[in-house]
Order: C-alpha cells, then sequence, then structure tokens
DNA sequence: TTGTATGCGTTATCAC
DNA sequence: GTGATAACGCATACAA
C-alpha cells in the first residue's frame, strides 16, 4: 500500500473522476480538458465538458507543472511594493503578465541581500518560468543560484550579461540638472538616492555631467546622499541652507523625496520655486496634484514593467532578449522656475 | 515506455541524484532534506547535505505538494496595487507571509467580476492554500467557485460568513465629520468613492450619521460620487462651488483625492484651510509632507494585511478566526480649521 | 535506522 | 478516434 495521508483539505474531483462519470478514458478527458490538439470525436467532447461542469473540476497545475516543467508562472522581485515607483512597475508587470496567462509570485527584498537569496531560493524551489528583477543588487552571486538555467530580466541595471529593460538614469539626472540651469541656476545641490541604487547613482553622474558640461568645476557639486523616502530629509534640507551660500535650486532622488523637500523648505520660510527650484524623478500619481505641481522627469513604470514581462514571454519563447531602453520625459510644472537676478548672484 | 518529453528546460537534480551521490536511498535524502522527523543517522544525514550542496539540488515544491497537498502559498486579490493603500496592504500581507515561508501571488483585479472570476480560477487551479481578497466585489457567486474548499479572509467587508479584517469605516466617515462640526462648519459636502466600493459606501454613511448627530437634516447632506481617483475631481469641484451657497469644509473618499481637491480649490482661488477644509482617508506616505499637511483619518493599511495573514495562517492551523476591526485615528494636522464666521454663515 | 514500493494528478507515448 | 500505461519528483507506510 502507498501513501495514505491525513487528507488537509478534502480532494476535489481529479481528472479520473470526471473521465468516469462521463465514461471514457483519463486520456480522452485529459484531452478535452487541455486543449489538447489530439483529435477527439465531438461526442467525447461533449460528454467530458459536461462531466468536468458538473463535478467542478478545476485542473491541478502542480500535476499538470510536473509533467510539461512548466509553471506559467514568472516571479518577481521587488525592494518595496508601497513605494509608488515600485507600485506602478509592478502594475505593468501585472498588466502584462495576466494576457499572458501566467501569474505572478510577488516578493518584496527590501534591498536586503539575505532576503533576496532566499525568495530566489523559494522562487526556484517553486520552478517558475522566469524572473523579472527590480531595484539591483542582484550581483554575481544571484546569478549563480539561478545558475543561469532561469530566464532573467533586469529592470534597471544589473550584471551586464542579463538582458534588462530600463530607462536611461544618466541621461535623467542630465536633463533635470540642465532644465535648472537653463532656468539660470548655478547653485544646484544633489541630494542622491540609497548608496546601492544604480538608478540613484546613476541620476547623480548625470547631475555631474550637466554640470561639468555647463561649464562648472567639480567645486560646483554638492551631493548628499538621502534615501528614496522621506525619512531624514528634513536634517538634510537644514544642514544645506546653513552653509553659504546656499543652493538656489535642488535636484531630489525621486518625487517622494521631492514633496518632502518642498514642504521642509516651506517650513524654513522659503518659496518654491520663488527661492528655491526644486526638480524631482518618476512623476508619481500625486506628482501633478500637489501645490506646486512637481516639476519632474516623469519615468514610465508601467511600461517598464509591462516591457520586462514582454521581454521574458520572448525569452520563454526562445527569442533572444534585446536590451530595452524607454525614454524619459521633462515635465515642467510649478516647483522650478527662472532665477531671480541679485539673490543667485555669489 | 512512459512519457519522453522534449525537456523545455533542463532538468535540475532530483532526491534520487542526491540519493545516489550520497550512497544512501531517496526514502533516506528525502528524509533528511524535507526535515522530516523520521530518525536519520548523524553521518547518513552529513552524506546527503553534502551531495545535495554538490549537486546543487533544489527541492521541487510542486512535487511536494502534489504528495502534501499543501503549496504554501496564498493568493492576493487585490484591485490595484498602484494605489497607496492597496500598496499598503499588500506590504503587510508580504511582511507577515515571508516569516510564515509562504508565497504570495498576486492579481489584480481592477474591481472587474470578470477578471477576478478568472484570476480566482487561476489561483484555485494552482491549489493556493488560502485567499486574502481585499476590495470588494467578492460575493456569492465568487464564493460558490471556492466552494467554501479554500480559506478566504476579507480585508474590508465581504460576505458575512467570511472572516474579515477590517476597519470601521462608518466610524472613519463619522469621525472626519463629526471633526469639521466641532470646527464650526456646517455646510459639509462629502465625496463618495465608487459605487460598487463597501468602504465608501460606509465613509458615506458615517458621515450621514455624524450630521444627524449633530442635529442637521437630509437636507444639509450633499453627497458626490467621485471614484477613488483624481479623475474628474476638478470638474467636480467646480461643479461643487458654483452652486450657492458653497460648503466650507469637504470629507474626500481618500487622501489621493483629498490632495487633488486641494489643488482644484487653489486653482480656484480658494485657500485651504482659509476658505474650505479638507479631509481625507488613509493618511498615506506623502499626506504629511504635502502644503498644507492633510488632516486624515488614518486607516492602518499595512497592519490589515498582516492581520489577514495572520487570521488566514490560524484558519489553516485549524483555529476558527474571529473577525478583526482594527482602530482608525483622526490626524488633525494643516488642512482643516475653525470656520470663519461671516462666510460660514448662510 | 534504512530501504522498497506506492501514489499524489496529470499528460505523452504507444498500441489498438 | 480511443484506451492502457508510464513517468514527472517527492514523501510516506511498511517491511527489514
Amino acid at each position: 500500500m502507498g501513501a495514505r495521508l491525513r487528507p488537509p483539505r478534502p480532494r476535489s474531483a481529479t481528472i479520473r473522476d470526471v473521465a468516469r462519470s462521463a465514461g471514457v478514458s483519463p486520456a480522452t478527458a485529459s484531452r478535452v480538458l487541455s486543449a489538447s490538439r489530439h483529435p477527439v470525436s465531438e461526442r467525447g467532447r461533449r460528454r467530458v465538458l459536461a462531466a468536468a461542469r458538473r463535478l467542478g473540476y478545476i485542473p491541478n497545475l502542480l500535476a499538470r507543472s510536473l509533467l510539461t516543467r512548466e509553471t506559467a508562472a514568472i516571479g518577481v522581485l521587488v525592494p518595496d511594493v508601497s513605494n509608488p515607483y515600485y507600485a506602478g512597475v509592478l502594475r505593468g508587470i501585472e498588466d502584462a503578465a495576466g494576457p499572458a496567462r501566467r501569474t505572478v509570485i510577488l516578493c518584496n527584498t527590501d534591498r536586503d541581500p539575505a532576503k533576496l537569496r532566499w525568495y530566489l531560493r523559494a522562487l526556484m524551489e517553486r520552478r517558475v518560468d522566469g524572473l523579472v528583477v527590480a531595484g539591483g543588487s542582484f550581483g554575481r552571486a544571484e546569478t549563480a543560484i539561478t545558475g543561469g538555467a532561469l530566464p532573467v530580466v533586469m529592470i534597471g541595471r544589473g550584471p551586464a550579461r542579463l538582458p534588462s529593460v530600463r530607462v536611461d538614469n544618466v541621461a535623467a539626472g542630465a536633463m533635470a540638472t540642465r532644465h535648472l540651469l537653463e532656468l539660470g541656476h548655478r547653485r544646484i545641490a544633489c541630494l542622491a538616492g540609497p548608496a546601492v541604487s544604480t538608478t540613484a547613482a546613476d541620476r547623480v553622474a548625470g547631475y555631474r555631467r550637466a554640470l561639468r558640461e555647463a561649464g562648472l568645476s567639480a567645486a560646483d557639486e554638492v551631493v548628499l546622499e538621502a534615501g528614496f523616502t522621506p525619512t531624514g530629509v528634513f536634517a538634510l534640507v537644514d544642514r544645506l541652507f546653513a552653509r553659504a551660500p546656499a543652493p538656489t535650486a535642488l535636484v531630489a532622488p525621486n518625487d517622494l523625496v521631492a514633496v518632502a523637500v518642498v514642504r521642509a523648505l516651506h517650513e524654513q520660510g522659503r518659496r518654491v520655486p520663488g527661492d528655491v527650484s526644486v526638480v524631482g524623478f518618476d512623476d508619481i500619481p500625486v506628482a501633478s496634484y500637489v501645490v506646486p505641481a512637481l516639476t519632474t522627469v516623469a519615468v514610465p513604470t508601467v511600461a517598464l514593467g509591462r516591457a520586462a514581462v514582454e521581454a521574458l514571454l520572448g525569452l520563454l519563447a526562445g527569442r533572444p532578449a534585446a536590451p530595452v531602453v524607454l525614454p524619459c520625459e521633462l515635465r515642467v510644472r510649478e516647483s522650478t522656475s527662472t532665477l531671480v537676478e541679485g539673490r543667485g548672484s555669489s
């Protein structure tokens, strides 16, 4: 006698039950229910379908996957869903996965390498068909875990050999900074995102490049590490404006922080954009509704997620994935304005 | 000869490979690798572990689940992850699921019953251990699909018999409205969320109750349907303030819309809170950073998600789930203030 | 303490 | 066009 377990949950109808009820063999039932291309008589088909409905048959994907070696599931690794940026990405992933009949297994890494690796293993144990990884810290060690056996698409920059879908954050950083330069600003501070984030690093690099191209020197660069959340931003802004000469413009690491910066300045009695211009990144949903509406470099988060899944589906279909770089767009709104002479001069 | 499929992906090491490499039987290998309570000699254990490491063995959860009838996966149905409210809920779900070694399968329903039912079926095919459903429209038809075979925990109100984790949105709506009444406001308008949302309906009910308790009549109620996103809010506010007498205070369906309302008023030249007081719900991350900082009724979204998973885990462990009602909290900030006499009188 | 054998639910193969 | 059968990878009842 074989395994005889206490069934933790009632056993639902199997394909054998359906077959018996329809008066056919399990093979025939399977051919009907799994949309196989194998021919089945019209009469048999009807009987199987009727029996399946009658019994409330729900196929067991676990058993099917065990045999076909495909789970129709994709794993998604993201630092934090409650961040609007990743929420948008996730939305795009879901939007593309649904119609392709794939389900999404979600994992929050919190940018913690240990957590990342743990989840990675969990996803491999589940034999997901592929992975979409957003928010970096997916390096050589992690590639080793997947053993190259698993198609992986990165959102943002990752290990060079992995296909990626991203925006050019250096260009985005430069775009934001150039906008401020064109408005006449010369003392422009830059709040950087977390040190581990390549996105943050690239935006800072773009900031530096734009300054240099405008003829400013390294001495004119003011870069402070802030992070991608408002935590600690108030103190940072205090520090930034305590020193003289104070900046007249500021590049925030993202919109969330930009909103906090605007408020911090407001509390100091400085007006945006009257006294200080502020530019953010991402164009999160509230960006255009806050007062002043945020000037920002829009990142197509939903499109990123969507493109990543499309690339992954291509990979699964055997098509090689070309790197995708989606365009960013400067959206000039109310938080930036021309430098008023007499205040900006050093 | 049996199934001989073209392997779409290279076959990874199985427990038989490990057993052979370790010089033991598959049973012994299984006992070591699945943390079974069955005794295994120390020597055997070491050999199996070594072999597993050597071969890069990763257990196949599909096969294990087929046998144990447990997948360690929970399905999550949510209207829209890119909404900060649900992003918070999702975060809480993930936070509680991870340490319990459960993975989360995410589905966006968009409040579309057809999509909901499709996903529901997909989750059942995957044999998830249980379901967390947020954002309603999970009614009798859906309960029928699960056939009661699947533990379900609702976040928010749902079919009466299903265990739920929620906040008292009637109380929340009353709390927001009472705050405005205490500030002296009498002409208070209410923007309702989507008609299908019980959360929205409850908040409106609370609004009505508070007005009534303050001795106002049904004639004093002004309720307009807005939705949970800023779409169309500008036109709505225009309409609202075109009529006389204009309201002096406004209850928004959530913070996202509240921010948009503040902006719409700003564009009309009305000041918040000087001319109009505005209160929102949820206390989303930006709420305290916008200017004016939003007075809002905080909903513990992350805690809701966490509690839902805990209830579900309890259910899976055989413990009955008592309904959980988490407290809301009024956070008075800058978007509400005392009614200035002479403007508020009719 | 170990090994052998069985079956979880499904689909591919082969013979009819 | 149909049916019997093996196998996917694993955990357990049972015998040793």
